[in-house]
Formats: C-alpha cells, sequence, structure tokens
DNA sequence: TGCGCATATAATAATATGCTTATATACTAA
DNA sequence: TTAGTATATAAGCATATTATTATATGCGCA
C-alpha cells in the first residue's frame, strides 16, 4: 500500500473525531456503502438530534459527504479527504458494523426508510 | 501486514487519546526509540506539568510504558498494547516527530539530561 | 395549500478536558 | 543530612464536548 503523510494537525483533527463511540460505529457503518440517518438512529439507539449532530462534525471535518434522496439523507464517506488512508486503515481494523444493521433486518425491525 | 481487529469501544479509546497534537508527537516521538520527560518538554515548548499529564494519560491507557533511569524517566512505546497495531499504523502516516529532536540538537539546544 | 415525515439547528445544562500555579515525591551529590 | 534537579500530582479555572428539549427546514403527497 501506497505510504501517505498526512500533516499531524490534520491527523490528530480526524483522530479526535474517530475517538468517539458513536462516531467511529458510523464511519463502520458507512464503510461499506452508504447509509440514510435512520438506520444511524436504529442500529445506535441514540435520539434523531443526536445523530444529526455527530454527522455534522463529520461532514464539516469533510469525512463524510451527504446527499438528499427526497426525503431522507444519506452520508458515505468522503474517500477524497486528505485523512481518508488514516480512516480507512483504522476501519480496517474494527468488527463489521454492517453486522448491526444485518441483525436488525433479521429480526424485522427495519421498519422504516431504508 | 496481519489483520487485527480491535474492538470498537477499545479503538474509539485509544484513538481520542491520539486525537490530541500534543499527544500525537508524543507518540511520533517515541516511535523510534525511548524519550525523556525532559525532550519532550523542549520539543513542544510546553509546561513541565502539562507534558506530565499527558503522559500520565497515555501511561493509564497503556499506550506507553516508563522507566526510571536515575533521576530521569524514560517513555516509550508499548508494543504489546491490544491497540498498537492502530497506533502504529498511524504513526507511519504523520511525518517523522524525530526531526524535531535532531533540529534542537543541531541549533545546540540539547542543554539538559539527554 | 396544508399535513406529516425526515432531518437539521438552536439553546441549554451537565460533564470532560487542558492549561496554570503550587506543591509533593524521588533521586543525586555534596 | 541538605540542597538541587527531574518529574508527578493536586487544585482551580476556562473552554470544549455531548446529550436533551424545543423548534425550524425541506420534501412528498393529499
Amino acid at each position: 500500500m501506497e505510504k501517505t503523510i498526512i500533516e499531524l494537525e490534520n491527523a490528530a483533527q480526524t483522530l479526535k473525531l474517530l475517538g468517539d463511540k458513536t462516531r467511529l460505529t458510523i464511519l463502520g457503518l458507512v464503510k461499506d456503502g452508504e447509509c440514510c440517518v435512520c438506520e444511524f438512529v436504529e442500529v445506535l439507539q441514540m435520539s434523531q438530534p443526536s445523530i444529526s449532530q455527530h454527522l455534522r462534525k463529520l461532514r464539516d471535518a469533510g469525512l463524510v459527504k451527504e446527499q438528499r434522496r427526497g426525503q431522507w439523507i444519506f452520508y458515505s464517506l468522503n474517500t477524497s479527504h486528505t485523512t481518508y488512508p488514516i480512516v480507512q486503515q483504522i476501519l480496517e481494523q474494527i468488527p463489521d458494523q454492517k453486522e448491526k444493521l444485518r441483525a436488525l433486518e433479521d429480526a424485522g425491525l427495519r421498519i422504516q426508510c431504508c
């Protein structure tokens, strides 16, 4: 893998954002493809405003992109961000979060949009 | 490289610690070998108590080890920590911090212990 | 238009973080 | 023992962070 050197200050800012269980889970979820907000709310069992604020931080930092599609807003990894290489490597080393979505699905609890 | 899966909660705690410019620099410094506290103080241009408190956090989390040698205390990376693989990969992607030590040395400012 | 749903934003309160100053501890050397 | 140096710890304060509650925005549809 190509070795990328990232400015320490930028790296620290990104790591700070990843250093939160909620946000790290969110990134783990979008690793394999876009998710809509309601999925985060369901999987993380947190209030919608709280999720929304975490998403804003990730978006403001440029780590994720948002795309509105009708009533729903989908988030995905911004793979062109300077610190994406770091993010990517970290996400490879944590458990697959998609399991949680599948678990919900299997339990028939995916009653919402997605 | 062997792929290691690290619990999300542990990963988040580690990333939180790395998500600070001072601590990330400290880890960057010990990446290539142990450093004594006075080196951190010099390189980072911060008060000794402040450095000491950052070191305590890193030590409490198990990311670094300390070793007293006479009057001085040396810190080094704890390579056997669960999240070491993550730490290692991150440190490979930030600029070499040892440069800063060498710069001080060249400027004849390494008047202290080390 | 107006209603309902999904999501964002704002204001607030509780908690955590990081720095400073002051002090304690541990070691060395005289 | 005493003084001096290196480091750690404690207390206090300013700032940052996170969750909650209330409200606003944007879209689809009747």
